[in-house]
DNA sequence: TGTACATCAGTGAACGCGCGTTCACTGATGTAC
DNA sequence: TGTACATCAGTGAACGCGCGTTCACTGATGTAC
């Protein structure tokens, strides 16, 4: 108990009480300081404080682990969102422009669990749980959109531009992380930018709907 | 010579004589199939048919390697590009649409090297060699903007609109290597959202210059 | 053309390391009576 | 309230593994004379 203190929580019994939580959330700081394999249960173990072998009285192995942090990520990811949009007018371009800007705040915040979420889509496209998870997140811009374009959600219209403005929140979030943006010191008015794709994509529907 | 024969290349005699090309083009194989992350010193030398100590006449350590694959990477990526372009008239919407497609297809065809590229930025976003290359890349789409503009290349208003549409391309590059675009049965049509978007982007500042 | 020699791209054995995972165990907790 | 016991979250030592890198070496090549 002198030399080798746990980084994170507090382990005052042989038992931890929080043990499942606190390796999730030690993964979660590897992948922010090391990338998203930069991590092993070793390390995650003596962050939180417990042996090597404790880990697997909570997880099947690393991948369980893994999956545990990712699903946690969507879900705050989700979470950002809809606590962004929910003081502002439904149905307002406001309201679409704030969740975009919170996507990019996440993602400049947690580029770690951002690029974990979205990339190593290899290992995980095929869980059912993570699909999910993702479904819901689209779903919350989804609504948003329909709302605004006073349509129904299944519209074909509606997931177009929805998927249009994702993809540009979402290739620029991506830019913002790698570090792209700073290029030749011209610097992108970050709210300028999302109004005027919005506007772009959402208001060109209204005044032509196909 | 009889069972662990190289996968990749022909050693004839003691001397190799292009095993730094081939080390790069093994490590290449080896993020697609594996990830980012997935390569290993060992693994290319087994797949280049040499010792695990022959790489480092070539190579400092690991992480030489790795950027040796990245510069090859963007060089592909940009020439893959300028190929795109070089057929049709310059100035047209349909030069800057064949740009954003090959893009696209370069992610599609080797997401690994793709996420390579944009994806590990904080080792290697300081690095002279590589800032040099994006930004090459980046100028590529600089000037074909410019042309269909008809404006001075510096003029601020051609890198806002460029990297408007290279966000657009970026995030739906990452959403198609991730497997986020098969949702629901809703298949985008490619093509028809390139040519929307860069209309949408170029032709309204044509109409109402800011 | 022939020989001596410098160069250097390869070998293969070895090193120390951290990893993922297993194992028999031990200590704390909660419940039945 | 007290005791016996089942449960299970923890330990810590051990395993085999593949890794990155180094080392003294060896064999092929090219050049000077």
């Amino acid at each position: 108990m002198t030399a080798n203190e746990p980084s994170i929580g507090v382990k005052t019994s042989y038992h931890h009480g929080d043990l499942k939580a606190q390796l999730v959330e030690a993964v979660r700081q590897l992948v922010e300081e090391k990338g998203p394999d930069g991590f092993s249960v070793s390390e995650a173990s003596r962050r939180a404080g417990v042996s090597t072998a404790a880990p697997y009285k909570h997880f099947r192995d690393k991948s369980e682990i893994l999956k545990a942090v990712i699903i946690d990520g969507m879900e705050r990811l989700e979470q950002h969102m809809v606590e962004a949009a929910e003081a502002l007018p439904q149905g307002s371009l406001a309201r679409i422009d704030a969740i975009g800007q919170s996507y990019i705040d996440f993602a400049r915040a947690e580029p770690g669990v951002f690029r974990l979420v979205f990339g190593l889509a290899e290992d995980h496209d095929e869980d059912p749980d993570l699909m999910a998870r993702g479904q819901s997140c689209f779903e919350v811009i989804l609504a948003e959109v329909a709302a605004y374009l006073g349509v129904q959600p299944d519209d074909p219209v509606v997931f177009q531009r929805t998927y249009m403005l994702w993809t540009f929140v979402h290739g620029h979030s991506f830019l913002v992380i790698d570090g792209k943006t700073a290029k030749k010191g011209q610097v992108v008015d970050e709210a300028a930018y999302l109004a005027a794709v919005s506007r772009g994509v959402l208001d060109s529907v209204r005044a032509v709907p196909d």
